[in-house]
DNA sequence: TTTGCATGTTAGTAAACACTAACTATATTT
DNA sequence: AAATATAGTTAGTGTTTACTAACATGCAAA
């Protein structure tokens, strides 16, 4: 369980690194921005290091429960990845600075925890993707001359690049439109 | 034109960002492993910045450079794709260092210059890849039930995750024949 | 031969970094 | 009412950071 301000010390977190990557969130940048003193933040977390782990088993959270409400839905293999894929660019449509946290790996690079816990974060999701397109391939309904693994890798990598190229160029244009735009797309891609 | 002490400058340079991420990336640890002192770095380059400015420049040269070796190709569309994609795959697969520095945007978020020069490297190559999806599509080549600016998200999506899935995985497998198998998808995609 | 330049060195700068010690105000429990 | 816990403060720690001043060496041109 997590109090108030260690929410709101990760949100500011977040938000510092979507904005000026992990090299400007500072313990200094940090209290500042909230509001308080440096040493405040201490009262809340043991650690800089702290606090970005807290980030990552937040995340960590979040995709497990995803996954575990998907395997729930009665539907088919098709209709499932569109509702994991809408479900994803709407979370980062009302959190864009989550998306320099979740595609951005190489940002934790420094900390070997941190690096492990995301490669296991991005496995759990890749295999619940994976899964899916297995089963829907047992069932006829997604084409079968491409694997299972390969495809997966093509939706997810169209994902991911359809979400931070708008996170780069500054969140201009309307990532549900496009986002809804490219799932069109792979829908296409995907049936046979 | 370039040294030779800026070449292995920016080579190390690439490599630390590599290993240990952008905040591995001082002063100190640069001239400890070229095995100068530390102000010998800056008869070479004036500041940090500048080093990093560098690298991104010789990125740029380089995407420029195969941009225009791909026009000159006399091939259908996907036949040129193939092209790009296993010549990517073989830079990658030479020097993996570079994957960490050409596919990490965030990377460089903390100084607009260098944000804005990825964003516009990154620009150039999309324009070319969904050129030539274009013309594709004009010869029958190609499919038409999806635009090309979304074709083109998915293949440079799916090339992107095939890549950083490889290096995040400590590069244990074999990126060569990944690479591959999933041009191979990528052909059967785009074809109708 | 001497002048100048390229490329190093040692020693040091101020600023920024994560983090700590010691103290204080306030609210809750006993 | 006294004791305790919580969450903040100021002032400071040692270390690391990018970068500079001043000096040294070796080599090529004048």
């Amino acid at each position: 369980m997590q109090t108030e301000r260690q929410i709101e010390i990760v949100n500011k977190s977040i938000n510092i690194i979507a904005t000026k990557g992990i090299q400007g969130l500072t313990i200094k940048n940090l209290s500042n921005e909230i509001g308080i003193s440096e040493p405040a933040i201490y009262r809340h977390f043991k650690s800089k290091t702290d606090i970005l782990l807290t980030i990552l088993n937040n995340f960590e959270e979040m995709a497990s429960f995803m996954n575990e409400a998907i395997q729930d839905i009665d539907d088919t293999a098709i209709g499932k990845i569109e509702f994991l894929f809408t479900k994803i660019i709407d979370i980062f449509s009302i959190e864009p600075s989550h998306i320099s946290v979740v595609f951005s790996e190489e940002i934790f690079k420094n900390e070997i925890v941190l690096k492990e816990k995301i490669v296991s974060i991005m496995n759990s999701k890749e295999k619940a993707v994976e899964e899916i397109i297995l089963e829907g391939q047992k069932k006829g309904e997604v084409r079968n001359d491409i694997d299972n693994k390969t495809l997966a890798i093509i939706i997810i990598g169209a994902l991911r690049f359809r979400v931070k190229h708008w996170d780069l160029r500054n969140q201009h244009t309307n990532l549900k439109e496009e986002g809804q735009e490219l799932i069109k797309g792979l829908n296409a891609i995907l049936t046979k």
